[in-house]
DNA sequence: AGCGGGATCCAT
DNA sequence: TGGATCCCGCTC
């Protein structure tokens, strides 16, 4: 169990995107469900870096699906793959931008009751889903934290899962994960 | 109005 | 390796 959590305020996550992709390694997401704080530790994100990245969801522009990608930083991106999964995001850098970070592993420390290794199956443990759609991760019940006493991380860079796609976009780095974590969605 | 595909997961 | 399953975005 991590010492005192610090709550990650709006203006953490109003910067580059890769910058905050590191960054929030090693924080705690912390989501209030029936009055139960469910708190996972964040161990495996992506970034995705706007219109121009043509793995990302804003390459395709404004739309009613990507609305909250586009808009303020520090607020969720949930949407629905293959029918049936979600996966959520953390809206980065200033509104307008159409920059997110996918959460796809999370080390589970308090009152997970299932999986966290994988963007969908946190998403089913940590109790979110499509209603948590454009939600302010800066609220007392839905939020980031930080562990001040913490240990520094080393962070490793991979291509990004499932984009092949998204041809010379697919190859860059910009998936980040905690280096040998036992959480980790995929090799 | 219809169609094809997807930032996944799990069983086979 | 393929099936589940449905919303989104594009085309007709």
């Amino acid at each position: 169990m991590p010492n005192k959590l610090k709550k990650l305020p709006r203006n953490f996550f109003n910067r580059s995107t890769i910058l905050v992709a590191h960054e929030i390694l090693g924080t705690f997401l912390v989501h209030t469900v029936e009055g139960e704080q469910r708190i996972g530790r964040v161990v495996e994100v992506e970034a995705y870096l706007g219109p121009t990245d043509l793995a990302a969801h804003t390459s395709k522009g404004l739309t009613h699906r990507t609305r909250a990608m586009f808009g303020p930083p520090g607020h969720a991106y949930v949407y629905l793959v293959y029918g049936m999964h979600t996966c959520m995001n953390v809206v980065t850098e200033p509104e307008g931008t159409g920059t997110a970070i996918l959460l796809r592993a999370l080390e589970p420390v308090q009152n997970v009751p299932a999986k966290t290794s994988g963007p969908a199956l946190l998403c089913k443990a940590m109790g979110i889903t499509l209603a948590d759609y454009g939600r302010d991760l800066c609220g007392d019940d839905f939020h980031f934290a930080m562990d001040p006493s913490a240990e520094p991380i080393s962070v490793v860079e991979r291509p990004r899962i499932g984009v092949d796609y998204a041809g010379e976009w697919a190859q860059k780095p910009l998936r980040f994960y905690v280096e040998g974590n036992k959480y980790i969605s995929k090799k």
